[in-house]
DNA sequence: GCAAGGTTCTGGAACGGTCCAAAGAGGGGC
DNA sequence: GCCCCTCTTTGGACCGTTCCAGAACCTTGC
């Protein structure tokens, strides 16, 4: 009661195994009655390909695997989104793991599929382990998307641009009139580059001394201390900046337990464009970080370095959008 | 310059491959100082078992394919975890499938995992086609977790008990004085099931003619319209329990806009416990669904039907557990 | 010193595909 | 009718493991 094999379905259809495979794999250097002979048995016995044993004939897998280090974050999926349409149309599956479920359990997370011999990886998000990820960007092409950090030699980067971002919402929150701003910083190289670009932009209009940075932990526990600590000050800052959607969360649960009302006596911005910035009792302006060009961008590198392996490792960054909604407006 | 095979290994220790092969399973019958050669070796070698090889020749691939059909739903997250456990105890990897990635692309989304000939499948949420699940149920265990519909034979299930999480709900509101009580009602099975508990529930109460049930969409939107009807009403219920958190959310927005007080003037209730509803702005009570046990269990059954295969298809539900945060109190 | 019996090790046959060199079939030209 | 050439088809080697039967080696007992 075994799966059929190649073997069972030429003999089914009177030829021989080659035949088989060639008619599978699609040649057309086969004669139209025979092929339509396997087809049919094949159907007939409802024939699979065994992927193992092709990929030990083929010495390859048709498979990239993706080192997911946090599922619970929601933008991974239109990144995994984008990626798989490339991979698709490029006759690649995408194989999915996480770093965080395996990480407890105590071994290297990329290890299954090493051991599956993928073609390919792509580590999403923070990089698990920079020097083990050297080792093996020597053996395959290894791209690290939706990050930003040093990466070892040879590993391509894709990742929105968070300096364009921060000044997306820096120029909108001046555009809008707000002179005294202030960002709730995160940590991390994002972090980093947000709160740079940040300041870099209101030093260009002129604004470096109203300017006001309060480092948070990118919860929404810290973006409501630190909102309360900024708004109890006697020069309040009109708008802010918040590093994250759920820390801008936490700067409106603020904001309103002090009494200001949002937008019209203070404005606030996320970022991400997560679903919680969605919700209507919420409607954060935020920005959305292009996670599907992210991912297609990702996919792409994958592809050249499976045609003209070797070479430097490339970056690209995405274009992000801002996307205005309900919690920025004029100052009073 | 191809990764070294289990003869490369044995070369070097010399030794034959069939003793590496056996060390490298584990075996105690070899002398201590060849284990040691091999160990060695292989360690110098940078050897790597080829996973292709090793399941084609042991006809398993202790794999199991889990089959997401949304990976935005965070739910999951925690069923993912608590199958992970288990099934790592057991020796088997775990390979995740988006059934909603595949399916755009218009192929079985199971298909690549059991052309990779996983031992086992876990479908995750609303099964794809059950006719094809019940063909791939004749192959192999098949689990169904995290949703409750009719499943081919031999098929085992694992979910929430929803009728459970209802009535908790519906007792929780009764018990602190409420009365008139509204339901937004969602589709599916699901949907069916929490609202017949808490018609059930209220009836028991004796509380029938009390009981209101709108039909909602499981969206924001169709929360906040639900709400707006309900409120509207000149007997207003004090308390309405939502179908999922976010139409719990909805219903949120729709009480302050008709100026009402949450918990003050109506209480409101979500379902699934997910990080929305954690967030201190919303602070919604709701129901946890318990998705780590609900994950191992399915695992539990994974495993057994691994060792004892057939049989009648099981089902298990896992209990509920209330989350009393901000949003119920006693009715004014 | 040798047979018996246990322990340790080895060669070869799977597993289910792909690939390649070569065999077979068919057609055309002379 | 024969030779040559092209188009189809085939058998066998190979991919990297596991598994098994049996070989080689050690003890032990007499």
């Amino acid at each position: 009661m075994r799966p059929p094999t190649i073997r069972d379905v030429a003999e089914r259809a009177g030829v021989s195994k080659s035949l088989v495979s060639l008619v599978l794999r699609g040649s057309d250097q086969v004669r139209p009655e025979k092929r339509e002979a396997v087809l049919r048995a094949a159907q007939e016995l409802g024939y699979r390909p065994n992927a193992a044993a092709r990929s030990l004939s083929e010495q390859r897998t048709r498979t990239v695997g993706v080192l997911l280090n946090d599922l619970r974050n929601p933008w991974f999926v239109d990144l995994l989104d984008g990626l798989n349409s490339l991979l698709h149309a490029g006759g690649l599956q995408m194989l999915l793991a996480d770093a965080r479920l395996n990480r407890r359990i105590g071994q290297d997370p990329a290890d299954p599929l090493l051991d599956l011999r993928v073609d390919g990886l792509v580590v999403v998000g923070t990089l698990p382990d920079p020097a083990a990820l050297g080792a093996v960007a020597e053996r395959m092409p290894v791209v690290l998307a939706g990050a930003r950090e040093p990466v070892p030699a040879g590993v391509d980067q894709v990742a929105g641009d968070d300096e364009q971002g921060a000044r997306l919402v820096t120029e909108h929150l001046i555009g809008l009139g707000h002179r005294r701003i202030a960002h709730l910083a995160g940590y991390g190289a994002v972090g980093e580059l947000r709160r740079r670009s940040f300041e870099a932009t209101m030093r260009a209009h002129g604004l470096a001394d109203r300017a006001v940075v309060e480092t948070g932990d990118m919860t929404e526990e810290g973006g409501y201390r630190a909102t309360v600590r900024l708004l109890s000050r006697p020069d309040r800052p009109t708008a802010v900046f918040a590093v994250n959607d759920i820390t801008c969360v936490g700067a409106l649960s603020a904001a309103e337990e002090l009494g200001l009302r949002v937008p019209h006596d203070v404005s606030v911005v996320g970022y991400d464009n997560t679903s919680i910035s969605r919700l209507r009792h919420l409607w954060l302006t935020t920005v959305d970080n292009a996670g599907h060009e992210v991912g297609r961008r990702a996919a792409r590198f994958l592809l050249d370095r499976f045609e003209r392996p070797g070479g430097e490792g490339r970056i690209h960054l995405a274009a992000p959008t801002l996307e205005i909604r309900g919690t920025t407006g004029r100052p009073s």
